[in-house]
DNA sequence: AACCTTCGCAACCGCAAGGAT
DNA sequence: CATCCTTGCGGTTGCGAAGGT
């Protein structure tokens, strides 16, 4: 499978990435790191363009990447994830580690769409199809934004707000993960009592980013953008929602 | 066997955001 | 403040494989 090999005006070879490139590129990140994809190539002796560089590094040779099938698991996280904030793949791959927004985006454009539609739900709105009204509706993000307050939202506002959201969601949810890891990994053996003090805090941090992530949910899923923008009670986002809004 | 259609996925393209100058 | 450059994102395309007629 692939594109067929060609060469730009300006030399830069296009198409299906060999094994000796792959290897190349491998070679060079995993010595010097990921930096200035536009000196990349030529550093790393590669006839090919930053983009092409980039793209075949985050989709396929960075590690830990997971291809192959979706699990059934995987496919009903992406459903999930595709009704609570659209079609912004990059924050869908936020949520489900290892794999990647091509590759959900692919998943999702080939696969879980057809199967949404043949089950009769619409794969935009996630609501059941009704004969007459399925091409008027609008999307997870359109719904949020066409509230009826004051405010008015830009749709990059809008965007930026979601993947915000989304990235809150994940940054609470690795701060979990870490702090359940380093519990785990100090209970077997016998601990001071500064020991059991941090265990302690740990705890009490691990209740309050874990209310966070509830927060971030509900955000997401209950409350309309000028909700949002409305309560204060969500300081956090306050300044960062304020400069959403005109 | 030949042809056609659909599927799966890698890769490309254009655009926008954000940082550097 | 304006412009340029880099990076990241989402939509789309190209193409081999698989399946159907």
């Amino acid at each position: 499978m692939g594109r067929t090999t060609w060469f730009d005006v300006d030399g830069i070879k296009r198409g299906e990435w060999t094994a000796e490139e792959d290897r190349m590129l491998v070679a060079y990140i995993n010595k010097y790191g990921v930096r200035d994809w536009g000196a990349l190539p030529k550093r790393a002796g590669l006839h090919r363009c930053g983009k092409s560089c980039r793209l075949r590094w985050l989709n396929y040779l960075k590690p830990g990447i997971k291809k192959g099938k979706f699990t059934p698991q995987e496919e009903d996280d992406i459903i999930k994830f595709h009704s609570l904030l659209g079609n912004r793949w990059a924050a869908i791959a936020k949520q489900m580690p290892n794999r990647t927004d091509n590759d959900i985006k692919n998943h999702w454009n080939s696969c879980l769409k057809k199967r949404l539609r043949r089950s009769g739900i619409d794969p935009m709105t996630h609501e059941p199809i009704k004969a007459t009204s399925s091409s008027t509706r609008s999307s997870p993000a359109q719904r949020h934004s066409s509230s009826t307050t004051s405010f008015s939202l830009s749709s990059t506002g809008s965007v930026r707000l979601l993947n915000k959201l989304a990235a809150g969601i994940s940054s609470r949810k690795l701060a979990l993960d870490r702090i359940r890891t380093v519990m785990i990994s100090s209970e077997p053996r016998e601990v001071d009592e500064e020991e059991k003090m941090m265990i302690s805090s740990r705890k009490e941090e691990e209740k309050v980013i874990g209310c966070f992530m509830e927060i971030d949910k509900n955000l997401i899923t209950t409350m309309s953008l000028d909700e949002l923008a409305c309560d204060s009670s969500y300081y956090y986002y306050d300044d960062w929602l304020r400069g959403c809004f005109q």
